[in-house]
DNA sequence: CGATGCGGGGACAGCGTTTCCCCATCCCCT
DNA sequence: AGGGGATGGGGAAACGCTGTCCCCGCATCG
């Protein structure tokens, strides 16, 4: 019972396979009513469903968009996931989903299939930054796509190809330092940078600087992933270095995780060693996912227009080639786009009154 | 700058369209070493990438799996997804990612659109039930792709086609309301079922029954979508329920709601509104996501094996063709997997110790 | 009244792969 | 030494659709 095909609804209206196929998808060539009545009655009398394979092949367009994340169960990423399907949907465009748990060799193996799928376009969330040596295939794969057509857009930090909306990670996580210390925290501890994720480590970067500035240098820092897991591990860490080294009382040591998710993490893993937090070690985040809102203690972070900056990598990637491709003489089409977040203050790095 | 196509790799190697096709997939019939190594050779000097279109055209199968989930934004959802994207990927296909936000039009628009693109299975979480009036589109949709070869997978409650993992809504929520009839609790309140989404309606269901069973009724039911804004409307409902019948003080309001990110967005609400949970209010959820377990406090919930469940569905979307057709004599193959979930009661749902 | 358009429909050549079928070798057996 | 069976490579027909080119007929205009 093989589906039914162009072919069939063309015979079963009478009419040619050219003339149906111009009823069935907006050609430019509207045939006349009543031809058009009678196909369409014949599609649905026979429950036909265009196969988009062939129409890709024949058009050398897919109507599909590939989203490459690294860990959809992350509330960052799926917030994001969330928005740009729904717009990609509403443009009759499809998304091919690939994970790469922040693995380079995987994001390759990602970017390869999703190129064989014939993307139209590639949306890339927290991507490595191409430019580095290791990185050097993904910049090849991505600059050959955007040399036969396709669109690269980039969520995060710039990559050295297409399109990208910038998370000012530094200035940002620096903002957030400097607002703790105004509020008069003194002790920090942060994550180390991890080798291929620029953006982890630009936050972490941008928050010591802070620091540094306030003559303040972090009494721990320590590697963990920017998962639940890893903020797990925070957790442990921190647990660890305060039995060693308590402190003043009065004085909590708060951690800045660059990655909601790891925040939260931490949090529920501090809890369950009875570390009581903002007392005695406060937590920052980084991201803005509408967990950290309901989570108690309320969790301080830096919140990013999550939904606005999926709406806008949605437009550049279903953004009409024509256009691309005529830069508007003397006015050349932004190739970048600056989002800044908000310094969230809340409850996990207050202080507790002053007596 | 037109993509490189098998034949220029054929013609620089300097050998037939059908070798080169031989050599750079996976044939029955494996050409000479020398002539493949040429072949490969060449693809790689090229920088080939085979037309994953043109291929499913020719050999019509696509190598896509298209999900349908609710809402990707949904830690219930996206930690399904996480699995079954690694495991697709694992076995070189892709995931096609769909999202119906429980519309039934939204649903049947992206089935076409999974259809369209040839999609070799269908993973449907949580996805209307097949056979109800409303659903008969769904239902036709889906059996014609099942008759034509395509595989289609349940994960939630029966879809009446395909094969299902079953999780029993009814029976799970009825041992955690006699669980937390056991510890004590006597004040209820539950979240009406949506039409159209049967799964939430038979949590609430056996809840009911087993309240009703120990001789209590619910003294509130309120409607709200199983979504975190769900939870807030569920919040202030109940809120505003406690300001007109305080009840005694000593008993807390027992709610459930009858999925995770819909209790965790009722637990920041709570707080928010100054609802002590779980000393005035107790909260329980249902799914068993990670973030439960990090909550403050530590949510009841019912916990299903999400990754194993999101494995088994994959496992039979992915099973070979062959062996479906030929249900092995006598022994027919299981079209049903039932899964259970554990109850477990945390700090959400704790009572106060008796003095 | 004949010529010029133009609207509307059909034939057909691709789009990039796979795969069936045929053909030329080469080897081994009788 | 000749024939038969492997073995390995090539030609060409699909796969289902789009888009270009062409043709026909009718209306309009000179």
């Amino acid at each position: 019972m093989p589906a039914v095909r162009l072919s069939d609804v063309a015979q079963d209206a009478g009419v040619s396979l050219a003339t149906a196929s111009r009823v069935l998808n907006g050609s430019t060539r509207i045939p006349g009513k009543a031809v058009a009545d009678k196909v369409k009655a014949s599609a649905e009398k026979l429950g036909y469903v265009a196969n988009a394979q062939a129409q890709a092949l024949a058009r050398s367009r897919s109507g599909l968009i590939g989203l490459v994340v690294h860990d959809i169960a992350d509330p960052y990423f799926s917030t994001i996931a969330r928005e740009v399907q729904q717009q990609v949907f509403a443009s009759q465009s499809q998304v091919l989903l690939t994970q790469t748990d922040r693995e380079l060799e995987t994001e390759i193996r990602a970017l390869r299939s999703l190129l064989a799928q014939q993307v139209d376009a590639l949306v890339l969330v927290g991507s490595h930054r191409y430019g580095t040596e290791s990185d050097a295939a993904i910049g090849a794969l991505l600059q050959g796509f955007e040399r036969n057509g396709g669109k690269v857009v980039g969520l995060g930090q710039s990559l050295g190809v297409g399109r990208t909306i910038v998370t000012d990670n530094a200035a940002a996580s620096h903002e957030l330092a400097t607002a703790l210390v105004v509020e008069g925290h003194r002790r920090f501890a942060v994550v180390e940078g991890i080798a291929g994720i620029p953006s982890a480590g630009d936050r972490t970067g941008g928050f010591v600087a802070a620091l540094t500035e306030a003559g303040i240098e972090p009494e721990l820092s320590t590697a963990a992933d920017l998962t639940r897991d890893g903020g797990y591990k925070l957790a442990a860490r921190i647990h660890d270095h305060l039995l060693t080294a308590p402190g003043p009382a009065d004085s909590p040591l708060c951690v800045f995780a660059p990655a909601d998710v790891m925040a939260l993490g931490a949090l529920g893993e501090l809890r369950r060693r009875g570390v009581d937090v903002p007392v005695q070690v406060a937590v920052a985040g980084f991201g803005g996912v509408p967990d950290a809102a309901d989570a108690n203690p309320t969790l301080t972070t830096i919140a990013l227009p999550l939904a606005e900056m999926a709406r806008q990598a949605v437009e550049w990637a279903l953004e009409d080639r024509a256009v691309s491709e005529s830069p508007s003489v003397g006015e050349e089409r932004a190739r970048e786009m600056h989002v800044r977040g908000d310094v969230l203050l809340r409850e996990s790095t207050a202080l507790a009154v002053r007596n």
